[in-house]
RNA sequence: GGGCUUAUAGCUCAGUUGGUUAGAGCGCACGCCUGAUAAGCGUGAGGUCCCAGGUUCAAAUCCUGGUAAGCCCA
């Protein structure tokens, strides 16, 4: 006996028992274990920060990083899954801030607050919280079903980890593909230190500034000045160049005032004349390139000897523009990315005279000491009085702020350490050749572009959380030592080395030819630290060695589109600066999920459902089954829908359980035992399902291997449609009649095969209910779970494709069939005598082979195979283009309507003889498509090569028998309405008028339908219904016998 | 401003190498249901394939240029 199944089953419950069994019994460990030895298949987790709850992003992520390798796993390969945590960087450093200022009110801002803290007890209170929410992490991610190992976790802060960075860094070091320069960035002067572009990004203000215009004058040109425009007086003094655009006309004018000639873009005179309502007559023009070169003096005398170094010229600068200022851009490379490049590009050097707190520092000695915002206006009084001051206005601009402390940020120019991406960027490109990308393009055109256009890499934050650069500064700043290992540390600073963190390093030096070195700053991106997971998870090279190269890269990850900048690059550039290979083999690329409106998932606007009610409602398989068959697994955006949960759960998850129920309900009556050959029935359904699943687990495969997990869901919504609606419909009179037992037993070995299997072929994407439906059907027999099964295989000797082309047509004829009884008001329980099929070329015999099933789903008493239709139809004839198109090319111009205009018995002669003179050219039956349409004045349908036609004649025997169905049906009501169960005997009375007649023929078969012992004898008329049968009332009573 | 993606029925989406009358689900309308399932079954209506050009005998599909939305970068 099966374990009873109730079709009403509680999936929530049901799958927190099978997480039960799995837990108690150790199935993931002993998936992993029975594949020891067996080829890998490598799978690496991208750590996600735990700073967090997970949201539908990660499930979506967790789902795909699960389906995967439970496919594999069933394929016979061993896979390691071990989960990540991204434990560094600035999100954590922020949580702390936070922590710190709500729990115990300390509000520390930036860097003097907290080195004044304490680096070390800063440090260990970002530890103390980077986990906290791990257990909340693994319940989510567990209840869905994913399958990972959380205890053997990876860590980015474990000090083993850490080693292997420093690993990969002394590597890139050695390969000469680590440098120090300049990075402009914002920069907060109260907090003194530089922010990220999204920290900048998140307080712009609206504010007004003064917008100076101001003259350079230029050295071989008499009384000739250049107008540029800025914002920032304060990085004047700083100027170090002026840039144009080569190709912007530039106009030379006279200034009334004075008599000295200005040069400016012609774009923005109109705008000068307004507001200096000067006229500024023009007496020449300039191109843009024309200008470069041109040397000026500088505004102030503070870097006078930059001159010598390229200095105080005109250069060219893409960025360039005349949507505001003058069309000449005032250049101060350390407070502008742009000016940076632009002059880097020149061979101008950088100068740089303020200090962290936002103070000018002693080279500009003018204004010494004083905050840059404050000094605006002084170094604005300044060049009015030396006369260099054309105009002075004002800006409104939405400009950045500090996030945390509300003061203007400033851009400047930083030290920092870069990876030369340039460098290796062909190897790069080659890298990305060898990586299988779903879908195709993020890896042929994003990813591809992406790193066509690469920049070299900033590897170092000026921050604390984190791995710590391991670069020792001598004092001087002349050079510069990489250690590559806690060994090598300890060995050249004579101390033991427990914990890789700044706190613990920092204040160990090292001495060499008479130096001290000390360790520069900086921490790492956390972007290298996930960068080198591959090695690190391994502790690689100082453990693991062979293990890890005989597994590098791996076969499979799976992220989110947004990776594309972020993991996919960063491992893709270590993988190749190392080994000169991709780290990856195939990849998943997911898209991003919105709430149901189109927009962004935001946890304070609740405009999406919690995922633990939505897992409590529908189960986690219906949820994974949802995500997987979405736009989101094409990398494109899913709007969140509970509706489309609801069309999962009743398209496959409901069908395909309440098959399963059905199964054991019936085979648990029978007291059946699977036994023999389960796929020998000879029967043309049973053959049918069988032959129809050996299609879907060959397809299935098909798209599991290419990583295609979007076809899969279809595929089975289809199968799950076919089998409860054709196979089980049309086959349950088997299940329940035992009259012919050979015949039941095949039925049942059919579905159970059916079921068995496809709880296998489903139980990488439905890990819950496969499990349930293996265990209960199995009995015992085989592994303990479906999960240590393998993988079912199409059997192709299973395969019948001249069955599943007959039953087609005869779903065809069937379904033809119902949409005529529908048009023509006919209802199904009316029998019809006749029915006319008009079968495609050469079907006869399979209408004939299937005419049983054909009769009985549109209840007609024959099946009548027409040769010749022209009585039901006649004919029209399109060109067959795909045929003609080729061959007569520009001829289909005339052709094409002469074929249209073919009449019906010119097409019956072509059909007749084969071919035709049409236009010149000599014409077959194959060169047309000939249409088929109905004649109005008969009850006939058509479609395509197929048409039939239903006899719609009612004779005194069809009225009858049709009254009886009705009679049934009345009946069968009435059993319900008063609470009969199905099997319960009844005895049955009816009169009415004319009913008389069809008692006489149809006693028998109403009897035999409704469960009744006696008719129209005895006590039964007590409880009469009157009912109403095509207009004639009835009266129908029952009792139980 | 740049790169990539998307645009097909009221909604969510399929649509193969260019080929004829462009499909599905939901929703809607009508009908059906006691022997697994009302979270069911059937039938039907519903389309300027974003716009404009181009290539071609033929374009939802290929090319060019727009428009709109999304993601990433600046």
């Amino acid at each position: 006996m099966f374990e009873a199944v109730s079709p009403k089953t509680n999936f929530a419950e049901l799958e927190e028992a099978i997480l039960a069994f799995w837990a108690a019994e150790g199935i993931f460990e002993k998936s992993v274990a029975n594949r020891e030895g067996a080829p890998e298949y490598v799978f690496y987790d991208g750590p996600p920060f735990a700073t967090g709850l997970p949201h539908y992003g990660h499930l979506l992520a967790g789902t795909i990083k699960d389906i995967v390798p439970r496919y594999w796993t069933m394929q016979g390969r061993r896979v390691e899954r071990r989960f990540g945590w991204d434990c560094h960087g600035l999100p954590v450093e922020n949580e702390a801030l936070k922590d710190l200022q709500e729990k115990q009110g300390l509000s520390l801002s930036g860097k003097y607050d907290i080195e004044q803290y304490g680096v070390d007890k800063f440090n260990e209170y970002c530890r103390s919280i980077v986990l906290r929410y791990t257990k909340e992490w693994e319940i989510v991610v567990k209840r869905m079903g994913r399958w990972v190992d959380f205890e053997n976790n990876y860590r980015t802060m474990d000090p083993s980890f850490m080693e292997s960075i420093w690993w990969v860094f002394k590597q890139l070091w050695d390969k000469d593909l680590v440098y120090k320069g300049y990075r402009v960035m914002p920069f907060s002067w109260k907090l003194s230190t530089p922010l990220s572009n999204f920290e900048a990004k998140m307080n712009y203000k609206d504010v007004q500034d003064p917008a100076v215009t101001v003259r350079f004058r230029l050295v071989d040109r008499e009384n000739t000045a250049v107008l540029a425009w800025t914002t920032t007086p304060w990085t004047l003094p700083s100027n170090l160049a002026l840039a144009v655009g080569p190709d912007i006309q530039y106009v030379e004018v006279v200034d009334e005032e004075d008599g000295g000639h200005l040069i400016l873009a012609e774009a923005r005179l109109a705008h000068y004349r307004k507001v200096t309502k000067k006229s500024l007559e023009v007496v020449k023009t300039h191109e843009g390139r024309d200008l470069l070169g041109s040397k000026y003096q500088p505004l102030f005398d503070f870097f006078a000897e930059e001159g010598d170094y390229n200095a105080f010229q005109i250069i060219e600068s893409g960025h360039v523009t005349t949507k505001d200022g003058t069309g000449v851009v005032h250049m101060a490379p350390a407070f502008g990315e742009d000016d940076f490049h632009a002059c880097k590009a020149a061979g101008i050097r950088m100068v740089d005279p303020v200090d962290v707190e936002g103070k000018f520092t002693a080279p500009v000695s003018d204004f010494e000491g004083m905050n840059v915002k404050e000094a605006d206006r002084h170094i604005i009084r300044a060049l009015k009085d030396r006369g260099l001051l054309f105009h002075q206005g004002v800006l409104n601009h939405s400009y950045p702020f500090c996030w945390r402390t509300d003061t203007p940020l400033i851009y400047k120019a930083i030290d920092t350490w870069f990876v030369k991406v340039e460098a290796i960027k062909d190897r790069l490109l080659a890298s990305n050749a060898q990586i299988t990308w779903v879908p195709e393009a993020i890896g042929t055109r994003r990813f591809h572009n992406w790193l066509n256009e690469a920049r070299d890499w900033n590897i170092s934050r000026n921050r604390y959380w984190g791995t710590p650069l391991p670069v020792w500064e001598s004092e001087d700043g002349s050079d510069f030592i990489a250690v590559g290992s806690v060994e090598e540390l300890e060995r050249l600073t004579g101390a033991q080395v427990d914990d890789l963190h700044s706190h613990f390093i920092d204040k160990l030096t090292i001495e060499k030819d008479g130096k001290t070195y000390r360790r520069i700053p900086e921490v790492f991106d956390c972007w290298f630290e996930s960068g080198s997971m591959p090695y690190a998870q391994k502790h690689y090279p100082f453990e693991n060695k062979e293990q890890m190269e005989a597994n590098f890269p791996a076969d499979f990850i799976a992220e989110g589109l947004d990776q594309t900048r972020g993991w996919f690059y960063t491992l893709t550039v270590l993988s190749t600066a190392l080994f000169d290979k991709p780290a990856f083999k195939n990849v998943v690329v997911n898209g991003l999920i919105l709430a149901e409106d189109g927009k962004k998932l935001s946890k304070s606007k609740r405009n999406y459902p919690d995922p633990m009610l939505i897992i409590n409602n529908y189960g986690a398989d219906c949820l994974r089954s949802y995500l997987i068959n979405s736009p989101v697994v094409r990398a494109e955006p899913l709007k969140f829908s509970e509706k489309g949960l609801t069309q999962i759960y009743r398209g496959v998850v409901s069908p395909l359980w309440n098959a399963y129920s059905f199964f054991v309900t019936y085979a648990n009556l029978d007291d059946y035992q699977p036994e023999g050959d389960l796929t020998g029935s000879p029967h043309e359904l049973d053959r049918w399902i069988i032959s129809r699943f050996q299609s879907v687990v060959a397809d299935v495969t098909r798209h599991m291997e290419n990583n295609l997990l979007y076809n899969v869901v279809p595929e089975l919504e289809n199968f799950v449609d076919e089998l409860t609606n054709w196979y089980i419909r049309r086959s349950r009179r088997r299940f329940w009649r035992s009259d012919d037992p050979t015949e039941q037993r095949h039925a049942f070995n059919t579905l159970y095969y059916i079921l068995v299997n496809y709880a296998k072929a489903l139980a990488p994407l439905m890990p819950f209910l496969c499990e349930a439906i293996y265990r209960n059907l199995a009995m015992g027999q085989g592994p303990e779970s479906v999960h240590l099964c393998d993988y079912p295989v199409a059997d192709q000797s299973l395969i019948d494709t001249v069955n599943e082309e007959r039953m087609a047509l005869a779903r065809r004829v069937v379904e033809m069939g119902r949409s005529l009884r529908v048009a023509h008001d006919l209802k199904v329980r009316q029998p019809l005598a006749e029915i006319s099929v008009v079968p495609p070329q050469g079907e006869g015999a399979v209408i004939d082979a299937m005419a049983a099933i054909i009769k009985e789903e549109l209840n007609v008493r024959t099946v009548n195979v027409l040769e010749d239709e022209t009585t039901l139809v006649h004919y029209s004839a399109r060109p067959n283009l795909k045929a003609l198109g080729p061959r007569l090319g520009k001829s289909m111009k005339v052709l094409n309507p002469a074929i249209r205009g073919l009449e019906h018995a010119a097409i019956q002669g072509l059909l007749d003889r084969g071919s035709i003179e049409l236009e010149g050219h000599t014409l077959t039956v194959d060169d047309f498509l000939i249409d088929r349409n109905t004649r109005e004045d008969r009850v006939v349908a058509t479609e395509r090569d197929l048409t039939i036609a239903l006899d719609t004649h009612l004779t005194e025997s069809l009225l009858l028998e049709g009254e009886a169905r009705e009679l049934v049906n009345r009946i069968q009501n009435l059993r319900k309405e008063v609470g009969l169960n199905v099997e319960d005997r009844i005895k049955l009375a009816i009169r009415g008028e004319g009913v008389a007649g069809c008692l006489a023929q149809h006693a028998a078969y109403i009897q035999e339908e409704t469960l009744a012992v006696a008719l129209n004898e005895g006590d039964a008329t007590a409880e009469a219904h009157e009912r109403e049968i095509n207009g004639k009332k009835v009266w129908i009573g029952l009792v139980k016998a």
